[in-house]
DNA sequence: GATATTAAAGAGTCTTGAAGTCTATTATTG
DNA sequence: CAATAATAGACTTCAAGACTCTTTAATATC
């Protein structure tokens, strides 16, 4: 069970754009440059993301990618949910009715993953590097 | 990102076996009906938490596995571990000198999952459905 | 308005790992 | 010795991750 490195670079994408913080969009060239990725394939991760409405796109010269308003918000659990999907990272097939005692542990323990996620934000990371 | 179904497995085996209070072993056959899995594949499973010490398997006739000494503190994490490995669920292969800010985060949330895996016994499944 | 620039979309490729199966081989009991 | 049962190893199948390539659509600048 890994995380996909999708989500790595959809995270490392995010805090690229808040950090240079200019409302002029980036283009996936210099992204993608960055993080040793074709651009192609970020900008099909990236699509997730502008689909979400976390980050604008702008075709055309000059165009690019920047984060919406209200980017301060985003949480690590916002994007981890956009590139790997809501469903839960386990699940019992089995047919005891629905109240499966280790289900009901397995999830439990996720949650308190998630729950770390959802209160940590992009813009916590900002924070942190500007104080040191 | 999802636990494979060799987990599952080896988790509700676990529960099978701390259900069945005998100290007689119980065979694959048997472990593998209940969830409908080949006996060869469940076997597999089984060996490895054989070789951590928390099953004990006996060959021939009469055969079977059956929980080790101590199998009462066994957690969720224990068994995730064997089945999943121990490597962590994020890797930030970028080279920005060993201390990257969302590896950190990523790292704390799991280390939030993995306390909760950790307290939680399969014996505490026990104590629950008898007490219901 | 033509052209260059840039994102979006879709199909296709390659590799890896999960999830098994099948067939020995080894160990144990009666 | 014969039946039973775990262990081991090789092999297969399938799906998903991690891309690439090519085309299309949008936009700014000249």
């Amino acid at each position: 069970m890994k995380y996909s490195k999708a989500t790595n670079y959809a995270l490392h994408t995010m805090l690229h754009l808040a950090l240079s913080n200019s409302n002029k969009p980036i283009g996936v060239q210099i992204l993608a440059q960055q993080q040793k990725v074709s651009p192609t394939y970020l900008s099909k991760i990236l699509t997730k993301l502008v689909k979400e409405g976390m980050v604008a796109s702008a075709s055309g010269a000059n165009g690019g990618y920047s984060l919406t308003k209200g980017w301060e918000s985003i949480s690590f659990l916002d994007i981890i949910y956009t590139i790997e999907g809501k469903s839960s990272l386990f699940d019992c097939d089995f047919d005891h009715g629905s109240h499966c005692p280790i289900q009901k542990v397995m999830l439990r323990s996720e949650e308190k993953m998630e729950e770390e996620l959802r209160k940590q934000t992009i813009a916590d990371l900002i924070l942190d590097r500007t104080t040191t």
